[in-house]
DNA sequence: GTCTATAATGAGATAGAC
DNA sequence: GTCTATCTCATTATAGAC
């Protein structure tokens, strides 16, 4: 996976411009990646999109693959971060409800993917591809695993008489119908002939709740 | 889209060593489709696996997009029809839960997925696929909103209160995570450390059932 | 309807100069 | 770290014989 093939430090720290040109090359990748999937993205169309040529993309990315998980990776952690502290800022107000919970999980990635980024809202395009594609199942437990595993584990400790897989099972449940509001809004549009905006991380919101707690 | 260019009926009809190699294209396409996604898997692949020309592919399938299509709807208007039987049976005994009829509509898929027919489990991560990735948007409208519209306006009349958009995002929400157990069985075991099996589809139900009663 | 053969393009990867 | 140039292979699609 790494490019390196040594655990040695690095000579130097790398210039200014080398690490603009590698951010510029993961940016590409993301979109394009999210637009059109592992295999429809080609290196070409990343390297012309980052206005480099193609063999930088394999000195900053490696092979393609791990070019994909490096992207993945990139924003992974500030995302679980982000889960995280929303979490302890609930529990920090004493007893906080199980919607306050799930909340913490959810909004964090509507935040970013809804706040105008266009690189987040690739990237949440990006997250619900992996996740529905076992092809991607290490990298998934390697970048979103840590997150769920605290999240269900508080979750869990809420509804002591839930059995372990119950809980864990609709986290998941929650976690698809949360990444369909990314890909699917255009789905509940047609479905329901409105062209109205409509908010649908707190409908998510209501959905999961209910369904976390008829356990 | 279509082979033919004209409306005139063909001479005569396909004989049926070829109806046999189409289905064979066709199966083939499903799984490999199924396995790498449409761009992962390629038609000199869906020949070889079909052993078969690949001219011949192309022959019966038309473009390789077109190949998609016809796969995908090949097994829909019958996913279809038994959707709609099963809703029809709930319906027949007067006044059916709520939980009835959601279940008529996530049955029958997984009936078919988990019943040992290894053309229908690609069947269904075909169909995670699709709805997953908006390039197939159009396709996902012609096959599957019919009878999701169906099973929409049911639900909105037993629950008269709900706005539609909220009965049509629900329903967004159930089908994703219906589909997650297609895509997603392995995470939730990962997640719950539990190697044992366990019935999903109850606890979709339980689940979704839940956040439609929360209107 | 089936096949061989091939056209035309694009893919990922890398060697080696600077 | 960057670039040019190129290798090798796979891709979709189609023409034309049978």
């Amino acid at each position: 996976m790494m490019t390196q093939t040594t655990d040695r430090p690095r000579l130097r720290a790398p210039s200014k411009r080398s690490l603009a040109t590698k951010t510029r090359i993961l940016d590409s990748a993301e979109r394009l990646f999210a637009a059109r999937g592992f295999d429809g993205a080609s290196i070409r169309d990343i390297a012309k999109d980052a206005r480099v040529q193609g063999a930088l993309v394999a000195h900053h990315g490696g092979s393609k693959e791990e070019l994909f998980y490096k992207v993945v990776a990139r924003r992974a952690e500030e995302l679980a971060a982000l889960r995280i502290a929303a979490l302890n800022a609930a529990l920090a107000q004493g007893t906080p409800s199980l919607r306050d919970v799930l909340r913490s999980f959810v909004q964090p990635l509507f935040d970013k993917v809804q706040g105008g980024d266009a690189a987040w809202a690739a990237y949440g395009r990006l997250i619900a591809f992996v996740s529905a594609d076992e092809r991607w199942r290490d990298l998934a437990r390697d970048c979103f695993d840590p997150t769920a595993r605290v999240f269900i584990a508080t979750i869990g400790g809420m509804i002591p008489k839930a059995r372990p897989e119950a809980v864990a099972a609709r986290f998941v449940f929650m976690v698809s119908a949360s990444l369909s509001i990314i890909t699917s809004t255009w789905r509940v549009q047609t479905l329901s002939q409105e062209g109205a905006t409509y908010d649908l991380v707190e409908d998510l919101l209501n959905f999961a709740t209910a369904g976390f707690e008829a356990l």
